[in-house]
DNA sequence: CGCGCTGTGGCAAGCGATTGCCAAAAGTTG
DNA sequence: CAACTTTTGGCAATCGCTTGCCACAGCGCG
């Protein structure tokens, strides 16, 4: 329970006959206040235990020394590599890290950020699902960083899914296959739109014909009708959205019996848990979604303390690779 | 960025012609206020875009609508669930989600909750790697939740794994199995002693000869090493430590051509992602570890507004199913 | 008609820090 | 040694809100 009294910095002053002025230099301020006058405030208040009050610091300097994270959909296991990377940052620098969960709603992610806004010093907003408008007029009132997703102007960090689509359509034309479908996640996810362009493109140059289905949901439950979808098209590769809906179409081909990688290669995007130990093993665009969230937080403390609204334009591209597996083969016949 | 103004609860109140105390009262206390007066301050607050800073409110009146979890390891996605539980059942009583790895460190812990004290309401202690008697003296001065863990007299929700361990000794029985190791975890974890103890009786009332080895790291990478040391112990059956642990068997097994089960029988706990696709898919005892999250959140609550330091001995149980898959079969022989 | 009660609203004192401004003390310089 | 500059510490206002206490008005009642 909230104790009876925390020691204040009153207290401090007091026990060490100073000012509280002088007590809070002492603190924040070294060099304005005597080394040794210092070095006494500084003792009295490790031997009353002084902490100071986050809370009332905050109030009066502006300062919450916190940042909150905002994240789609938490079932996702492709989030974990981002939140333990921007928690781990944060928490290197002494941040606090509050963690909200949007539920795949925009509307859910402007109500929160109303509701922190007066918290915290800045926010994370991880695969939006907020329109570039509205993203841009938010950065007008707060520090915004990005994570996957890109909005003129704004700092970001992304996992490079361009590039690394291209690989993935070049594995597959060397491999022989003519022609692929890509399973679209969200339709107002970034990312999706991304990775289709690149695939589309890519496939246009190897001479691949290249289709997209969806969306649908980027869960594994979503693999079911996605795989059924893709049969019918008879394209011999599928590119899913994400692993999880890449995991379910392998288990919905495997039901119906359809052979990965000999009827049918597989692909996915972001090499989650798992996509190491399914069946069979998935092929998956690997990226560092870990230093995404990272460098996500240092793009926020950078701004933390400008003083014109719009933050300048970092963005930070991370590399992605391709990591084969045994779910892509040969085109058959 | 911080916006350069902020409308505050003085704004409305000059706006409205009423005092400040007036705006306060219409907003927190309805009934101290006349209706009509009331409707015309929330009138005056909603045209003019009020928002309350929290931290002003939090620093004056003591309540921080926050509540912090603290996770040992974000890597393990175990804790997915009591996450998740956590961070909805917090939000949806607008309760402010902080959260704060502690890298399976007892120190970790505790360097959090003095950082922390002041700006929440109650803390949520995840599979704690503290002692008892560390987390007693905590609970003093502070608001304790605990999460798969119990400490006498301190509020906790626990997912029930005496019931369920004593299951998976009857499974691994009727399957004619007359010795199995128990992997354990780390020795600071509680639940590794509570699962051993209920193996170890039931093992003893069934007449199965039951050993322990350990403690591994609860990680795929540590079932390499655990799967080589059960197999010079010549059991027939091993009960992981969790899910992560007995994957990891499994592939060590896999390489060294061990048949599972054929030769040996593998169990693991929690029931986390890709044990169900992992091959051969993964017996395993399953919880509602997101109710866990939710039930300790509700602990918090209710225990938020009293007054005397510790809590009344509030203890949520949750039951436990086995999942038996492919990976347990009949004893070789 | 006078008395006390209840319903409302305002005043002002905090909550625990930070920080601009000022004054005293100490140090510099010619 | 006087005139100045620099260091150092204190005063008090401030951040935005809550809440105890008081005052005033309207009301019921004997």
């Amino acid at each position: 329970m909230n104790s009876p009294k925390r020691t204040t910095i009153y207290d401090v002053a007091r026990e060490a006959g100073v000012a509280a002025s002088t007590v809070s230099r002492a603190l924040r301020n070294p060099r304005r206040v005597n080394a040794a006058t210092r070095e006494h405030v500084l003792g009295v208040a490790e031997r009353l235990g002084y902490r100071p009050s986050p809370l009332a610091t905050a109030l009066q300097s502006g300062r919450t020394a916190t940042v909150a994270m905002l994240v789609p959909d938490i079932t996702n296991p492709h989030f974990f590599g981002t939140i333990r990377g921007a928690e781990r940052r944060a928490s290197a620098a002494g941040i606090t890290f509050i963690l909200s969960y949007t539920e795949e709603s925009a509307d859910n992610e402007l109500t929160q950020i109303e509701r922190l806004a007066r918290s915290v010093d800045g926010f994370l907003l991880a695969s939006s699902r907020m329109s570039d408008e509205t993203i841009w007029e938010l950065a007008e009132e707060h520090n915004l960083a990005l994570v996957n997703r890109e909005v003129r102007g704004l700092p970001s960090a992304v996992v490079d899914s361009r590039v690394g689509s291209r690989q993935i359509v070049e594995h597959l034309a060397s491999l022989g296959h003519e022609s692929m479908v890509y399973l679209s996640g969200p339709h107002q996810s970034w990312v999706a739109g991304e990775r289709w362009h690149a695939l589309h493109d890519s496939a246009r140059n190897l001479g691949i014909r290249a289709t997209r289905l969806g969306p649908f949901p980027p869960k594994v439950v979503g693999g079911g009708a996605a795989a059924d979808a893709v049969l019918v098209t008879g394209a011999t590769a599928v590119v899913a959205h994400n692993d999880l809906l890449a995991i379910g179409v392998l288990r919905r081909l495997a039901e119906r019996g359809v052979a990965v990688p000999g009827q049918v290669s597989v692909v996915g995007y972001d090499d989650i848990f798992g996509a190491d130990f399914c069946v069979p093993s998935l092929t998956t665009l690997a990226g560092p979604q870990d230093e995404a969230g990272r460098s996500a937080v240092e793009l926020l403390l950078e701004n933390r303390s400008r003083s014109t609204a719009r933050a300048p334009d970092r963005r930070v591209m991370l590399p992605s690779h391709l990591v084969i597996r045994e779910s892509t083969g040969p085109a058959p016949g």
